[in-house]
DNA sequence: AAAAAAC
């Protein structure tokens, strides 16, 4: 059922006390309150912890939150949920907190010296002068305004209605705590909506460009739920671990950047986050499993390889997310995917909660395509989906510029765009350009020109080392070389700040990686500016290309315009994944209609992509997209 | 066709 925002709220009372999942054996997390904590009022909530409070930790052993992560009592990290590395049976912690582990208490109280503050950190780690003087823009000057208008749909049964503060919430102190740490005033409109979701219980598919606070969206609720559960007796399997929780991204640097915010969302909760990707050496990821793991950040490859050491084993999984999930179940990682989820010891979709989030969502993703392959319903169990209006891609907070630029003129072209970028920039320093490019020998190739041309640039594509991309990443966002020339590596979910322009030097093939692409300008709200370089080699776009840019309100030259209305019928996909304003649609209603179904065949809604057919009964009709249009 | 993702 398609409701609106206000629908939900009209409806809101009666549907979020009923966990609304009632086929599914789950707890409702959204009531449960744990003994100790019943008729407790949120004044109770401790000081912000210190080393003063620390000695709770020791002292309140006896007590009945034993086992529990789920209290403003400082955080017992070693209770209820011992690492496999620790001696001791996860059955004497799940006999609900004997002090079984005690002999562990200086292992606890090293882990807790050990944890470094994330947010002190945060402050040392970046040296750089731009940075810290950004650093208070960055946190408290989120452009909300530029967050009001944003059109949110909802499609799902029984769909929690969003709240409008944190405050509302009830997140725990301990994790609220690190939001305020964090300098999270009030929540975005995709954690205002997602958080309920997914504190009920629900699964949930949800497009919201990055940049939108998609990280917290879904590591809120996951670090509150497990710091929820009284005790979680683990299995004791020599040198296997068991996390809770499983965060899948596409690249690398991706899962860094979540590993980063998840730790700082977690941080002094107990809740432990550990990161695995691939290029760097495994040996040392292993010993940080070891050490214990609630949420594991991973990417596919080096997933799969810790699975099949049997270093690691996902039957204990409760909560999976897929972090741009349109690129996680797409052509390349699908097969990958599906072997994690369906073929090792996960436990089934309705058993584990799974969360989708991209900023785009193909149709053919969302519904069955090649005739047999169902991939996120194959995942996902009545989820609820949830699209958030793009902030900043479609809106005029990116300023969309398409030239016409043949093949041969495009590195003038970009040394001309460069030039007058010093020349208006202030105290002639460049700002920060992030430029794509289409392979990654032309990566190297460009940025080797730029250098010797006076450009510094570097680069980050897939045939660079580990090392190296993360060192090129850093120079990028320090200023230190403000050209990152990068292949679609860098197209999704990285938050890098300031990237006040990014150059498509070669337009994708498909208009959502465009999408993806200038995402990586205007976060947060902010401005920032987008050029393409389009020509013959890329007519196959020009009609998705002016779509998207008309939707944006985005000047359109006549000459895009000319190509559109020549282009063969659809896009690289045939057909846009979203209407308007909206990062995305529920397809579901779409399918359930049984003479609807050819779309897939190349003869969907005739009138256009973007635009529902004539049968679509849903709530858009052509040109109507929202009820805040 | 390219890119990403394990050793």
């Amino acid at each position: 059922m398609r409701t609106s925002w206000a629908d939900s709220v009209a409806n809101s009372a009666s549907e979020i006390a009923v966990s609304d999942n009632s086929s599914v054996p789950r707890p409702t997390r959204s009531t449960y309150v744990p003994p100790h904590l019943r008729n407790r009022q949120a004044s109770d909530a401790p000081n912000l912890p210190g080393p003063a409070t620390e000695r709770a930790t020791f002292t309140g052993t006896a007590g009945g939150s034993l086992g529990s992560r789920w209290s403003s009592d400082p955080p017992k990290p070693e209770m209820g949920r011992p690492g496999p590395g620790y001696g001791y049976a996860g059955a004497v912690a799940g006999r609900g907190g004997s002090g079984g582990g005690w002999n562990n208490r200086s292992r606890g109280w090293d882990r807790r010296e050990r944890e470094v503050n994330p947010f002190d950190d945060d402050v040392d780690d970046k040296t750089d002068d731009a940075e810290q003087a950004f650093s208070e823009q960055e946190n408290t000057g989120i452009n909300f305004d530029a967050y009001e208008d944003i059109p949110v749909e909802t499609s799902g049964e029984n769909v929690p209605p969003p709240v409008n503060t944190f405050a509302e919430i009830d997140l725990g102190d301990l994790l609220n705590q690190n939001i305020r740490r964090c300098k999270y005033v009030k929540p975005t409109p995709i954690q205002r909506h997602a958080i309920p979701i997914a504190l009920s219980g629900r699964d949930l598919m949800a497009c919201a460009q990055t940049g939108s606070g998609k990280t917290a969206a879904f590591c809120f609720p996951i670090i509150s739920g497990i710091m929820r559960e009284q005790y979680v007796q683990r299995p004791r399997v020599a040198r296997t671990v068991y996390p809770l929780a499983l965060i899948l991204s596409p690249t690398r640097e991706l899962s860094c950047q979540i590993h980063d915010e998840a730790k700082k969302f977690s941080y002094q909760t107990g809740v432990k986050v550990v990161v695995a990707y691939g290029g760097a050496p495994i040996n040392q990821q292993l010993r940080e499993l070891e050490r214990g793991v609630d949420i594991l950040v991973a990417t596919p490859g080096r997933l799969v390889d810790l699975l099949e050491r049997a270093r690691l084993s996902l039957q204990m999984i409760r909560y999976l997310a897929l972090d741009e999930a349109d690129r996680m179940l797409d052509m390349g990682f699908e097969p990958q995917i599906r072997k994690i989820v369906e073929q090792m010891d996960m436990p089934n979709r309705g058993v584990r909660q799974t969360m989708l989030f991209s900023a785009t969502f193909p149709r053919e993703i969302q519904v069955v395509y090649n005739c047999s392959i169902r991939l996120a319903s194959d995942f996902l169990s009545n989820y609820i989906f949830l699209a958030v209006g793009r902030v900043g891609s479609s809106t005029d907070l990116i300023v969309q510029r398409v030239e016409f630029v043949h093949e041969s003129d495009k590195r003038s072209h970009l040394m001309d765009l460069l030039h007058a970028q010093r020349e208006n920039g202030a105290h002639g320093k460049q700002a920060l350009t992030l430029v794509f490019v289409e392979t990654k020998k032309g990566a190297d190739s460009l940025e080797h020109w730029l250098c010797i041309n006076g450009f510094p640039a570097t680069t980050i594509h897939g045939d660079r080392t580990q090392q190296e991309r993360e060192l090129a990443l850093r120079s990028f966002k320090t200023g230190k070389t403000p050209i990152l020339v990068a292949t679609d590596v860098a197209a999704r979910g990285l938050d890098i700040p300031h990237v006040a322009h990014v150059v498509n030097f070669d337009l994708p093939n498909d208009i959502d990686d465009y999408v993806h692409r200038i995402g990586r300008t205007g976060r947060a709200g902010k401005s920032g500016l987008a050029t393409a370089f389009f020509n013959e080699g890329n007519l196959s776009l020009a009609r998705p290309l002016a779509e998207l840019m008309q939707e944006a309100s985005q000047e359109v030259p006549a000459w895009l315009t000319r190509y559109a209305s020549r282009a063969p019928y659809g896009g690289s996909k045939g057909r846009r994944s979203g209407g308007g304003r909206f990062g995305g649609r529920d397809f579901r209603r779409e399918s359930s209609f049984g003479k609807n179904l050819d779309y897939y065949g190349g003869g969907n809604s005739g009138s256009g992509y973007g635009v529902p057919s004539s049968n679509y009964g849903g709530g858009y009709a052509p040109g109507v997209t929202s009820a805040w249009d």
